[in-house]
RNA sequence: GCAGUUGUGGCGGAAUUGGCAUACGCGCAUGAUUCAGGUUCAUGUCCGGGUUCCCGGGUAGGGGUUCAAGUCCCCUCAACUGCACCA
């Protein structure tokens, strides 16, 4: 009888194991194919390992075990991604210092993923805290700077009222703050901006060349929102100023019958003194400022909105006066903060003229304007537009802007919803941004040979009450000298969002200890692009779209080799709580990792999340089904007890195993774990059945096991002598010829219905089967009497006879 | 409102190009095993009706295409996730 299997002995044995033979350290070798496998690197809470963590890590964890047994050299790294506003705040609320916190949350962290054993190269363990770390993030961003990437520019920031410190969108909940509940309104600040917009065409089509699953290339190409359209000038009626309106419809021009400006836009002040209801107008800006873009949005709202008295615009295609109004759903920050309304065919436009009884002026037929806005445009014809009458809407757009061109009044124009990037945040602990602001030479960058800007260790770093960093509060910090000109010059106070360490932390594990760059070009030919990524949804549109937006800019300038980092991404369902919600602590039903590992074992935990469900979809987190893995890994176990000396294979179990070994092989390549694992159990199943398994299977196990449970199938590695170690073995080949089962039963029905099976050989031919068929009994009967219209057989498969 | 995703037994979920719906696991039932069991092994388990066996129904709901639909098409409903009404 074997011995008991006890994961917790095994399992530190193993990692202790792959530690001292430093089984998972790669470097350069030039001898092998490469493979560079990434999971996003967590952020490290105070609350530890999630587990939902596991998930993608384990996932990428077996094709980073299956690539090394195929004779890949495996780079799997991990690190931290450890600034951000958690931390802070905890800090703040605990006086304790955020470098300490960090320090604290790493240390758990690394702890949780030793004990789950993936076999990550640590050797290359990165900290975007680290000064040797976000010196090149500083170091990039100033490369950005030169490059005209970097600017200036007011945007509005969440305030909160009472306690006087600006607010990331998290912490606004329901228009208040999440601390005191208090009033938070949208104040205006200087802010430093990327121009991810110059990128926009190139995030789109370079999506071509890669290797993403359809949902997230979906997602950037719907978040970066390329729309054509014209931009239309239209004149303030008496004054040589013109209101620049952007449209994707210019063939309804004829149709617009009022503007809708944003109450930000600076013709509400400019005009100030011949608008009669200026009052007005700043109470609605000031209600506006309370809310996000969102709510300003929602289309499901009623319509607000004031009309400008003593202002109006003339339409430039056939001089008609219209008013203006201003509506909290024109944005600022998209097109021109300003839109020409045509109720007849836009919806919000239709709400918003029944709402104050404007007038609808059907341009396009084909619906009724009555009743809704008609916005189809592929079948509609234009009517009351002159020229354009009895046009189709694509044909109408292209006159209409050829028209709107030659006057001299509209062009043209290729709008994005991607709006660039806000890249200051008004907090400590972010990177320090490498700039001074000298009255002589404006906002100069710190030289290369100064860089890291070290973060100042200081006690206070506390919110200030006015809405700066708190490192403005550090004079002798803040006051430098000019690197230009050696005049007084101040530092620049905001930090870095968390976003900046995160865009470019691939690059970095390729070359983790460089300190001349940020990663060698021996080290960047051989190791990029990233081979597979994998991560979560929501980090598709913001984190996955910055990091290919720095990346293009390094390759533009030269610095990288590819224009894009990832050459496949793939994302991972969310793991749910026993009641199918969202885990949280406030739902109390949170799983700690820590305790399935010492219940069950690592390997059970890293099984069971494989088998949980189709990998990229959300799945609800079960106990029971925990045990189950427990119990197919004890199993695999106590197969020692039917190890047989018996000479050849059993011809059944042989056509299951190399079976089991083309599932395997093949569905941990598409992400589908849970039906490779249920192929490993059927093949255990099966031993059991027959009472028997030889050494030559029993090894094969193993091998396609590892990768999912690498400890225990270690340690029966040992126990049966196989010599050497599974991380060191080669992955197992199927012979397709023994795929193939000797007899296959088919079905037949008639008329789709099924009526018999019968046993056959595969290659039987299509006439023997239909003759077969018939000499069934249950078949002869039934067709008795009846004519046979046709005969389906698709081989192997079925035989339909369909009758009457 | 927009975008994306999902809907299959008591539960988690399987099911190349349309070709035996419910693999695998859990739970439950019965039997065996064990001093004991939150052990192990075996067998059964979509629903309904007569009960060797057969008949009928069945993949959120409705319709369609087809010899054949969980899968393709149209409509409806529900849930989850993200969001910036993008003019």
């Amino acid at each position: 009888m074997s011995v008991l299997y006890n994961p917790k002995v095994i399992e530190k044995k193993w990692q202790k194991v792959w530690e001292d033979e430093k089984a998972f350290t790669v470097g350069t070798d030039t001898s092998k194919p490469k493979y560079y496998a990434l999971v996003e690197f967590p952020y490290p809470s105070g609350q530890g390992l999630h587990v939902g963590h596991p998930r993608p890590y384990t996932a990428l964890d077996i094709v980073a075990r299956k690539r090394r047994m195929q004779g890949y050299n495996v780079l799997y790294p991990m690190g931290w991604d450890a600034f951000g506003l958690p931390t802070e705040n905890y800090a703040i609320k605990n006086h304790i210092h955020p470098k300490i916190v960090t320090e604290n949350n790493i240390k758990r962290f690394k702890e949780q993923l030793q004990s789950l054993g993936y076999s990550f190269d640590w050797s290359r363990e990165i900290n975007t805290t680290d000064p040797n770390y976000y010196r090149w993030t500083q170091w990039i961003f100033l490369k950005l700077f030169e490059k005209g990437l970097a600017y200036k520019a007011e945007m509005p920031i969440n305030w909160c009222t009472s306690c006087k410190v600006g607010l990331a969108n998290e912490e606004v909940v329901g228009g208040v703050c999440e601390r005191c509940g208090s009033e938070v309104v949208r104040v205006v600040r200087k802010q430093w901006m990327l121009k991810i917009t110059e990128y926009a065409e190139k995030l789109i089509t370079d999506l071509d060349q890669v290797d993403y699953i359809d949902r997230v290339k979906i997602s950037q190409k719907n978040w970066i929102g390329k729309s054509e359209g014209a931009e239309v000038d239209f004149t303030l009626a008496g004054k040589e100023d013109t209101l620049r309106v952007y449209t994707t419809r210019p063939d309804t021009l004829f149709g617009a019958t009022y503007m809708v400006i944003s109450p930000e836009h600076p013709f509400v002040d400019k005009y100030k003194d011949e608008i009669k209801n200026y009052e007005e107008l700043i109470e609605y800006r000031n209600n506006a400022a309370k809310k996000s873009d969102f709510e300003r949005t929602e289309l499901a709202k009623d319509k607000t909105g004031v009309c400008i008295k003593g202002l109006t615009a003339v339409n430039p295609v056939n001089g008609k006066e219209i008013p203006i109004w201003i509506s909290d759903y024109v944005l600022m920050t998209y097109g021109t903060g300003a839109i020409m309304a045509v109720p007849a065919h836009d919806e919000r436009d239709w709400d918003f003229a029944k709402k104050f009884d404007l007038p609808i002026i059907e341009v396009v037929a084909g619906g009724r304007v009555d009743e809704a806005a008609f916005t189809n445009t592929e079948t509609g014809i234009l009517v009351n537009s002159e020229f354009l009458n009895g046009l189709e809407v694509a044909d109408a757009k292209k006159k209409i802007t050829a028209w709107l061109t030659e006057k001299g009044i509209g062009t043209k124009k290729t709008n994005y919803k991607l709006r660039d990037w806000v890249f200051s945040r008004q907090r400590y602990w972010g990177e320090p941004i490498p700039l001074v602001h000298c009255e002589k030479c404006g906002q100069v960058a710190l030289p290369e040979s100064e860089l890291p800007l070290l973060l100042p260790e200081v006690e206070s770093y506390m919110p200030t009450d006015n809405g700066e960093s708190p490192l403005a509060a550090m004079t002798d910090w803040v006051n430098t000298t000019c690197p230009k000109c050696g005049g007084p010059a101040v530092r620049e106070t905001d930090t870095m969002p968390q976003w900046a360490g995160s865009s470019w932390y691939f690059l970095r594990y390729i070359d983790p200890m460089n300190d001349l760059a940020f990663a060698g070009k021996e080290a960047l030919d051989y190791w990029m692009p990233v081979d597979w990524y994998n991560g979560g949804m929501e980090h598709t549109t913001l984190h996955l779209l910055y990091s290919r937006f720095w990346h293009k800019v390094l390759y533009d300038l030269g610095y990288v080799n590819t224009p894009e980092p990832y050459q496949k991404r793939t994302s991972h369902g969310m793991i749910l709580g026993e009641n199918g919600e969202k885990m949280s602590k406030s739902r109390g039903n949170v799983i700690n990792p820590d305790d399935v590992v010492s219940e069950f074992g690592a390997d059970t935990l890293r099984t069971y999340e494989m088998f949980i469900g189709a990998f990229d979809l959300s799945a609800a987190w079960s106990m029971e089904g925990v045990s189950g893995c427990r119990r197919f890994l004890e199993r695999v176990w106590k197969l020692q007890d039917l190890l047989t000396d018996e000479e050849g294979f059993s011809k059944e179990l042989e056509t299951k195993l190399h079976q089991t070994i083309k599932k395997v092989s093949l569905d941990f390549e598409s992400l589908k774990f849970n039906t490779a694992i249920a192929a490993m159990m059927s093949f255990v199943n099966e031993c059991y059945r027959l009472e028997r398994i030889t050494r030559g299977e029993y090894k094969t196990l193993l091998l396609l096991l590892n990768p999912v449970a690498s400890h225990v199938t270690e340690e029966l590695w040992e126990t049966l002598s196989f010599g050497g170690r599974v991380y060191q073995a080669s992955w197992p080949l199927w012979d397709e010829a023994k795929t193939v089962e000797a007899t296959v039963e088919i079905v037949i029905q008639i008329n789709g219905k099924i009526k018999a099976a019968l046993v056959i050989e595969p290659e039987e031919t299509e006439e023997n089967v239909i003759k077969k068929a018939h000499e069934i009994p249950a078949i002869s009967t039934i067709l008795d009497g009846k004519t046979i219209v046709k005969q389906i057989y698709v081989k192997g498969r079925i035989l339909n006879i369909v009758a009457k």
